[in-house]
DNA sequence: GATAGGATGCTCT
DNA sequence: GAGCATCCTATCC
């Protein structure tokens, strides 16, 4: 790992966090469906002293890369239909991680596009988690790709120019049940392609389990 | 423009 | 079996 990724294997998630923004991640390289996207939107996740945390509980099958080292791509599954990215960060041994909330596709919008036909913007083509992932053509199989150094799957460069702090603004992490107070969502400042805020909303689940009334037929 | 609600299946308890 | 680190569409201002 050069040292241009210090960060990343740091102490601190939110610096990891923060130095991932303006970062490039290209996808297919060289290939003819190559992808790069520029990250303006990032999430601090810490491991076991954060409840919002995939690693809070402890090491699963799902979870397991986040306990590796540091520069590793953490795919999960997420509401039955999305896949969302996670860059592995801290020493070895912490499970600590980067989701990848947004980003600008600086390259391949036609890829991109073809992937997500239904947009209409080129700025929402990866403006969300799960969109960002689908745009990128990543799922289950690039799970543990090492983003460090140069690869087909998926890569990481560091920005053109250095991103300056004035530039980062911070918040409050989306759609999170747990911990939604700590202010670890970070973003480039009027960027397009940063996603819009929603709070967690819980789901109303009674209306699945409700007792009376005929069988709801297969959904 | 904002907002409400449905879709969908993996993961862990 | 409950709970999701979400997105899309319809509907109403």
């Amino acid at each position: 790992m050069g040292s241009e990724w210090a960060a990343l294997a740091g102490d601190d998630v939110t610096v990891a966090a923060r130095s991932l923004l303006g970062c490039r991640l290209t996808t297919g390289a060289g290939t003819a469906d190559a992808v790069t996207v520029r990250l303006t939107e990032v999430e601090a996740y810490a491991g076991p002293v954060d409840p919002a945390s995939h690693a809070y509980r402890g090491r699963t099958p799902r979870n397991e890369v986040m306990f590796g080292p540091p520069g590793h791509l953490y795919v999960y599954f997420s509401y039955g239909m999305h896949w969302c990215l996670n860059v592995v960060c801290g020493p070895d041994g912490t499970a600590a991680a980067v989701l990848l909330r947004a980003g600008e596709v600086v390259a391949g919008v036609d890829t991109a596009r073809t992937r997500r036909p239904t947009v209409r913007r080129d700025a929402d083509l990866a403006r969300g988690p799960a969109r960002l992932a689908q745009a990128l053509g990543l799922d289950r199989s690039a799970y543990g790709t090492y983003l460090l150094g140069p690869g087909t799957v998926a890569s990481l460069a560091p920005p053109a120019r250095p991103v300056p702090p004035t530039a980062i603004a911070r918040g409050p992490r989306v759609g999170v049940s747990a911990a939604a107070d700590v202010a670890w969502r970070f973003w480039l400042v009027d960027d397009p392609t940063v996603s819009p805020y929603r709070p967690h909303a819980p789901r109303d689940r009674q209306r699945r389990a409700a007792p009376q009334g005929p069988a709801r037929p297969g959904r």
